[in-house]
RNA sequence: GCCCGCUUGGCGGAACAGGUAGACGCAACGGACUUAAAAUCCGUAGCCCGCAAGGGCGUGCCGGUUCGAGUCCGGCAGCGGGCACCA
């Protein structure tokens, strides 16, 4: 039996593709273009699972597109500055550049393994100065336009990393590499000013359509916006005001107090002849912001003994408290307290014993009797107790009390974010160095452009803590390009993030020298029609990049605003888990089951706890090696594997049998086209339009109805189905003895589209099958997609089910598209329908034409 | 706590737009070939009753709409995810 030879014709169309240079893209504005990009990946040293799942199906989609005449661009680079290189540095001495370059060499060989059609002319590395130099320019260009600015403010600080994380890197207060609490620190810090597109990346996101509903939906809650007022208090019996934000100015009458946060400069200038509260405020402060301590924090205050006056009635006052949960960083840092209508109000006044005053009255209640337990109310209702409100709904109200702020010159509306402004300075050596020059006469100094790149020293020491470049002897040192004297580079470096937010663009013209782009590349190739990669970057990478594209725009390097048109997010790759005794994972590869069923380990038979089926992950010890899959069973059958069974947003369970599988039917399939071509004629010999009989009719319909379906669910990229379908087909072509010299016309004509159609999702086999069904002159790759005929989509005779009283009796085949006189004849003239029907008379026949047919007794 | 998603055989999953639930696989079982095993091929298979013909039940649970519900509506449960003193 005839083994698929799976190592050498792998290695044979590889070069072939390689050598025919057949997916290197060039802009031609006569073809219409199609974009297809997976996030590229960090060069950690070896490629995982997950990138296998996610540039296959980039792959798909790419050589779908390809096939079907778009001039296609599929590039890959590398994400290559970022922590485990200095990591290496430390712990291994190796220089971050030796690390990542031999990585990349590493990983680049792994990944050619795959197969994936992939234009390689357009490789970047974002370490290299020939990428960065341009994130540097286009820095001093958002400089300029105020798009950056810098400023002392509290940091996220990790203390493991010994660098600065951005709001988004902060998970649970912990770092997202390090895991480590998160400190909080004062530093002068470079930001992005995404706030200022707030407004646009927030209602952009609803033209988004190809993107899950899902990851608009958490960047929308990211951004957070909020509208309501800003309102002012004067302080009673001393100059000064507190303002406040709040989404519910009208309730302003239920007002009870007004809290500051602990960091609220009004609470630091009182602490200052308040011992008891500087007390309160530091032990604030050190409270920490992880989940746990947050739930278990109680909401203390401490009374200042100031009072405010009620900006609607000066004679209503209200005690001023620091409190410990208002955040400085959120509105104005204070708030006022209306605890009917507020939970986290209300627990704060019961325990300090103030007022609870409703004043939305909810429908249907009792305005005498209505009172506030233990649960705020915060639904709609009619406004009370609150004079020129009074009657109005909750939508009115805020909309009349903010008129009246404004007429009164104590408040006006405003709009507050969650989105925070993206703080991008790393104190670290392996990044992108933040083109300025600090001067002490001059202040900050962009370094001028045509001294671009900035770039890293390479004679760097990390045999100590912190930053290398901070200590560096004379990297640092430069003369002021303004005035001349001694000045100081800047020595932090941006967050790797800054890199990868318009790499998309760079691969548009990936050689352009004096701009990271031309503008008509970009023109031509941008948005990236199909993106795809983990769900993890739904915010951070995602958001980051629609800010980016547009500070791009503002700065005229083109003229876009989202970088992105289809995004898809895949599912991850899980495998089960096993521990020894001990407690100690294994590997896979370290268990086996004994002749009783039972995991044992493979070296000494010892018992194994089998675990759940989790996330691939080192800690865990569950992961399995590509490269091993590759070698030993071909990139084709790790690629059916992971594209068959499971959608491809869900996860999906890396099972031995499940690629074994994949494996038999390579087999099956390059049997079947191997066992049939002896005996076929020639290429391009039509099998006759007619006179195919009863079993060919069928193929035949059977091959359009597939080419139609297939099409439609790789464009939806829905691969299980796809997989699903073809197998069906060829179990079909298994199952048709071709005879008659137009029978193996037909088998050509069906093995053809079978191979075409498969051709994105196993390259390799069915670019070898193709030659065998002796097509010399021209590669698979450069074969146009199969387009299905409708004359051969539907069929003279359907087959209906028909119901009595809904449940299904009997099935009858119809001519297509019959009446409904005959249609019902037929059902009622069935022995199965007579008899469930029990001699009654039918009340009702409901007839959907070539669909169904229920009797109603 | 708030918001979102999911729940179909032993397992992964199909089912366009309310119209034959379980396609296609994995695992399993029976058989063929083989000294044997692997590989391959043929066959069985939602569950229950039945030799069969056939019948009953069945898409997390309860209820509703409809001639007809996995699909629509209301309620509940379980699982997963996002956000979180956000005023």
């Amino acid at each position: 039996m005839s083994r698929y030879p799976f190592r050498a014709t792998e290695a044979k169309w590889q070069k072939i593709w390689q050598e025919r240079r057949c997916f290197e893209a060039a802009a031609d504005p006569s073809r219409p273009k199609y974009y297809v990009l997976e996030m590229f990946p960090y060069p950690s040293g070896r490629i995982h699972m997950g990138h296998v799942r996610n540039y296959t199906m980039g792959d798909v989609v790419a050589r779908l597109k390809r096939a079907q005449g778009f001039n296609v661009l599929h590039p890959m680079g590398w994400d290559a500055f970022g922590l485990p290189a200095e990591n290496a540095a430390i712990q291994k001495g190796v220089h971050p550049a030796t690390w990542t370059y031999a990585n990349i060499a590493e990983m680049r060989e792994q990944m050619k393994a795959i197969g994936c059609s992939l234009d390689w002319s357009r490789e970047i590395a974002t370490c290299d100065p020939a990428y960065y130099k341009h994130e540097q320019a286009m820095f001093l260009d958002m400089l300029e336009r105020g798009l950056v600015y810098r400023k002392e403010s509290w940091v996220n600080w990790d203390p493991v990393d010994q660098t600065v994380l951005a709001n988004e890197q902060v998970i649970d207060g912990r770092g997202w590499r390090s895991g480590a609490l998160v400190e909080r620190r004062k530093l002068s810090q470079w930001f992005f000013r995404i706030t200022a597109f707030a407004e646009e990346l927030l209602s952009a996101l609803d033209r988004l359509e190809r993107w899950p509903e899902k990851v608009r939906l958490m960047q929308r809650n990211w951004i957070g916006k909020s509208t309501g007022a800003r309102v002012r208090f004067d302080l009673v019996g001393r100059e000064g005001v507190i303002e406040v934000f709040t989404t519910r100015p009208d309730t302003l009458f239920g007002a009870s107090f007004i809290a500051l946060a602990p960091d609220h400069p009004l609470s630091a200038e009182l602490a200052r002849r308040d011992a008891a509260l500087a007390d309160f405020i530091a032990e604030c402060l050190r409270g920490g912001t992880s989940e746990a301590e947050i739930e278990t924090q109680e909401k203390r205050g401490f009374d200042t003994g100031l009072h405010c006056r009620h900006p609607f009635d000066p004679e209503i006052e209200l005690p001023v408290y620091v409190a410990n949960f208002v955040l400085m960083d959120y509105g104005t840092g204070a708030i006022f307290g209306c605890p009917a209508h507020d939970q986290r109000d209300l627990d704060f006044a019961r325990k300090y014993g103030r007022p609870v005053i409703p004043v939305v009255l909810p429908p249907d209640a009792d305005p005498a009797t209505f009172t506030i337990g233990a649960e705020a109310y915060v639904g709609d209702g009619r406004l009370y107790r609150s004079r020129f409100l009074d009657g109005l709904d909750v939508e009115s109200g805020k909309r009349r009390a903010t008129e009246e702020l404004e007429r009164l010159g104590r408040g006006q509306g405003e709009t507050t974010w969650r989105l925070r402004d993206w703080g991008v300075s790393r104190q670290r050596y392996w990044g992108c160095p933040i083109p300025v020059i600090h001067c002490e006469r001059c202040g900050i100094v962009p370094v001028p452009k045509e001294q671009l790149p900035v770039e890293l020293p390479h004679d760097v020491d990390f045999s100590r803590p912190g930053n290398p470049l901070d200590r560096h002897p004379t990297w640092k040192h430069v003369d002021c390009p303004r005035c001349g004297a001694p000045a100081r580079r800047e020595t932090d470096t941006f967050d790797t993030f800054v890199e990868s937010s318009w790499y998309f663009a760079r691969f548009c013209d990936a050689h352009a020298t004096e701009l990271p782009f031309t503008r008509e590349a970009a023109a031509y190739w941008l948005p990236v029609d199909q993106y795809i990669g983990g769900i993890e970057h739904a915010v951070l990478h995602l958001l980051y990049s629609r800010f980016y594209t547009r500070a791009m725009s503002a700065c005229g390097y083109l003229d876009l605003d989202e970088p992105f048109a289809g995004l898809f997010t895949q599912g991850m790759i899980t495998h089960q888990t096993f521990k020894d005794e001990a407690g100690n994972w294994l590997e896979p590869a370290e268990v086996v089951r004994d002749s009783a069923g039972n995991w044992v380990t493979v070296r000494g038979q010892r018992p194994v706890i089998a675990g759940r089926v989790e996330k691939m992950s080192k800690s865990k010890r569950n992961t399995v090696d590509p490269t091993t899959i590759i070698e030993g069973y071909g990139a084709d059958t790790a690629r059916l594997f992971m594209l068959s069974d499971s959608p491809p947003e869900r996860d999906l369970e890396w099972t031995d049998a499940g690629v074994d599988g994949a494996w038999r039917y390579i087999n099956r399939l390059w049997r079947l086209v191997e066992e049939r071509s002896t005996q076929l004629p020639p290429p391009g010999t039509p099998a006759p339009a007619a006179g195919l009989g009863e079993k060919g009719t069928a193929l035949r319909r059977q091959v359009h109805k597939t080419i139609a379906q297939v099409t439609s669910e790789l464009e939806r990229l829905h691969f299980n189905k796809a997989v699903a379908l073809l197998r069906e087909l060829s179990n079909a072509i298994e199952a048709f003895a071709p005879e008659t010299p137009a029978e193996q016309a037909l088998t050509r004509e069906a093995l053809e589209a079978l191979v075409v159609m498969f051709g994105p999702m196993i390259p390799h086999l069915t670019e070898e099958l193709w030659r065998l069904l002796g097509h010399e002159d021209r590669l698979l790759v450069d074969t146009p997609w199969p387009v299905a005929d409708p004359a051969w989509l539907v069929a003279d005779t359907v087959t209906i089910a028909v119901q009595v009283n809904g449940k299904r009796r009997a099935e009858i085949e119809l001519p297509r598209g019959c009446g409904r006189e005959e249609a019902e004849a037929r059902a009622l003239a069935d022995p199965a329908v007579q008899r469930a029907m029990d001699g009654k008379p039918p009340r009702r026949v409901v007839v959907v034409p070539d669909k169904i047919v229920n009797v109603v007794v």
